[in-house]
DNA sequence: ACAGTACAAATTGTATACAATTCAGGTTTC
DNA sequence: GAAACCTGAATTGTATACAATTTGTACTGT
């Protein structure tokens, strides 16, 4: 029995969250702009009470900002923050791969290796960049699983998609080196070597940041980028 | 002139965010216990909307706990979540305290410097341990602030608030060797010794998990404790 | 032209009403 | 005696009403 007949009783502010941070993931609001409550309101059917419970979330979650008086808008597109973000990502990821290196057991390593070869001969030409990123994301999600540090992990996840958009502009030709690198990591962990684990890690990502600094800079999204 | 008379900008959900979260962080209410919206709206002076807005940002902080149909708990008293936040805490303080070594200005450095001769002297036996507390955020605060990263800075506030009721308990009688401690640290960062801030930082702050553990295993709040 | 102003429209801020759900208790049933 | 089951009270979930504030705009005087 899968989880499927289950009375589905989410309630309004739990639907709303999950909609509206879909939609700030992905720059639905324009950067900067300002969100018209009683607008989305009526088109998510919902009235602005449990629209604005779950605004004030994502305003604490940072997809949103929120003024006194003029109500809630769209973060910007600062690649200051994106630079600050990657940072974060760089330091927390470091870290959980040296713990994993102590910590995990080899059949769960062996799990992750089953899940990067099944990837691998699955792929095909017309797979979409946000599924690459899925991809992507759910290795660095089963390395910080084996931390066993779950704020950490719930961390991790608030920064995926807080720079989600930027990976999706970017993964496009980056999917096959990025598969190597995994393949590296993955194989450091195996042999229990914590120092080049870490070393991986660390220019794995950094290489992203690059890209990403790179691409805004040449003019990727030129229409949004502010600073 | 007090805070009575001048018109008070701030609007009601900013207000009751503020004041919660003194409460949540001081375990006003009792892990586990649920809110009751319309007793704290009371007595807090304002409604049940406002009220629920401001509920509904420190549940995505991690203060809260929220379960559809029953409403807002505060959070329990985990040693497991203590040691995830004093692991999680750890990380970003090592690699700071790294960053700040490559990236502090000598200038600021002798700020930090400045700050924690002014407290010393300053000390008297009369002194709280929420002063204490307090003072030594600022020198953990001030070092995070040489990374640049605002990002990191916000995190670390939050796990910050979310185990200074341990810190409070705990402070009785290790203010004196923290205190040897931050010079330590400092003194390495003044001789751009990245490597032993690291170690140093590292160390500082596993000291504090160890005293935190023992103090819970040995019943200091085993009113409240409850795995 | 342009800064300032007045005023209407739009929008946010908050209280309240009521529906939906959960909870507490006593009662019945086995 | 314990589990199941009612039923009224308490509590949460959400829509709506209206007050307070901000915004847009036409108008005014210089």
């Amino acid at each position: 029995m899968t989880d499927a007949p289950k009375k589905e009783n989410k309630s309004s502010v739990v639907r709303l969250y999950e909609e509206i941070k879909e939609m700030a993931i992905s720059y639905s609001f324009k950067p900067g702009e300002r969100v018209n409550e009683v607008e989305l309101a009526k088109n998510l059917g919902a009235s602005r009470t449990p629209l604005r419970e779950a605004l004030n979330r994502l305003v604490a979650e940072g997809f949103l900002t929120f003024v006194q008086g003029r109500g809630f808008f769209c973060r910007e597109l600062k690649s200051r923050e994106i630079y600050e973000l990657y940072q974060m990502r760089t330091i927390i990821e470091v870290a959980a791969v040296r713990l994993a290196c102590e910590q995990a057991a080899d059949s769960e390593l062996q799990d992750i290796q089953n899940f990067l070869d099944d990837r691998t001969s699955n792929f095909t030409e017309g797979t979409s960049n946000k599924e690459l990123v899925a991809h992507d994301e759910e290795f660095h999600h089963m390395i910080m699983a084996l931390t066993r540090n779950s704020e950490m992990s719930r961390l991790l996840g608030n920064v995926y998609d807080r720079i989600k958009f930027f990976r999706w502009i970017d993964m496009d030709s980056q999917h096959a080196k990025s598969q190597l690198e995994h393949a590296d990591i993955l194989k450091a962990l195996i042999a229990r070597d914590a120092e080049s684990a870490a070393k991986l890690m660390e220019n794995h990502i950094r290489r992203r940041l690059d890209q990403i600094t790179e691409a805004t800079k040449e003019g990727y999204s030129r229409i949004y980028m502010h600073s």
